[in-house]
DNA sequence: GTCTATAACGCGATAGAC
DNA sequence: GTCTATCGCGTTATAGAC
């Protein structure tokens, strides 16, 4: 196999460092310049070095991109996935709210990067189940709920990239209060009794 | 003025038509290739003519992928707008969930293009502000609610488009069921006091 | 192990024939 | 009014010098 695929811990300090330096450029560029607007010519400019220089310590751009998607994408779910743990499964829900908005209002550049990843071309069809980890979340909250869980947390989830990108337009939005808010529109609905309240 | 900017009224028939299948195939392009991988030459082939002659009826690439924008976001509001002016104050909320979801279910096309458009470089900073009309419908049909009814909409707006975005890549996901839950929610909010149930 | 130079291609847009 | 031919630029990726 080539040398691409090694472990992470088989390289050496110097190569681990130039990936971190190209990936943190590679997360700002498409930050604010969208995943089309991200040239390898940009890319290497920012970290200082030569288009080819980037392609010897990564195989081509889209597993630059990639390598940089994976590092905001897993910086998120630590965080979250700590804070939820931290808590009560009854506040569970109310963690993941919290601590997500949170990690994305201290971190727009990471926010912008991991929507683009969402659009672009080379992640089209993965997107699918980001609800299920919420879904478990609630139910650990309320083992004995009826309704529709995955319907639940498909709405929090697009609440909660709403909020956020309110926010990036309008840095004066109070994304802590409209948290708040969503969490108490969450724990209404998972107080009542689920399902009757829409009888079809 | 260059005639490029004459009324629609005055356009020949012919151009007319040009434009509408140029759009056509702009619409179907950018949903399944995105902006990025929607390009004049590709515009062309598919509507049958050559890039020049689509720079002809059209000043840029731009101006063709903004029009087509527009054409479905007019009728995406069109049928929104006539939702809920058919229905009473009290529930203009429902009527506006339930008639945006049914559209975006029933053109998926369409909701490729609006996303994708959302997201791309040319209408970056245009974004803003799209949950006011909600809010205004939410405020008629409460009108002495004290809660945040911005948030309230934000959060209802990134209900409404992860629902479609599911059903985009879940064909089986029942999206009348998921609009009945997400109206139920904002009822059940609408109904409740507002504000207390998050005391700060 | 890193860089220079360049290949090979697709892009948007234009000029000018017809 | 529509087409052919082409320009000039930016792109990813490679070959080979050092």
């Amino acid at each position: 196999m080539s040398r691409r695929e090694r472990a992470e811990s088989e390289l050496t300090l110097t190569e681990r460092a130039r990936r971190r330096q190209l990936i943190e450029a590679t997360v700002e560029l498409v930050a604010d310049g969208g995943y089309a607007g991200t040239s390898l010519a940009r890319i290497a400019e920012r970290a200082g070095i030569t288009k080819a220089a980037v392609l010897y310590h990564f195989p081509s751009k889209d597993a630059v991109v990639r390598a940089a998607h994976e590092h905001v994408l897993n910086a998120l779910v630590a965080e979250v996935a700590a804070a939820v743990e931290a808590a009560e499964p009854a506040s569970g829900p109310a963690a993941y709210i919290r601590s997500m908005i949170g990690h994305l209002r201290d971190h727009p550049r990471h926010t912008r990067m991991i929507t683009e990843a969402m659009t672009s071309e080379t992640a089209k069809h993965e997107s699918a189940e980001r609800w299920r980890p919420l879904a478990q979340i609630l139910e650990a909250a309320r083992p004995n709920r009826r309704a529709d869980l995955r319907t639940l947390a498909i709405i929090i989830s697009g609440g909660i990239d709403a909020i956020v990108a309110e926010q990036l337009g309008d840095p004066a939005y109070d994304t802590a209060a409209a948290a708040d808010q969503l969490v108490a529109m969450v724990e209404a609905e998972l107080s009542s009794d689920g399902g009757s309240a829409t009888p079809r």
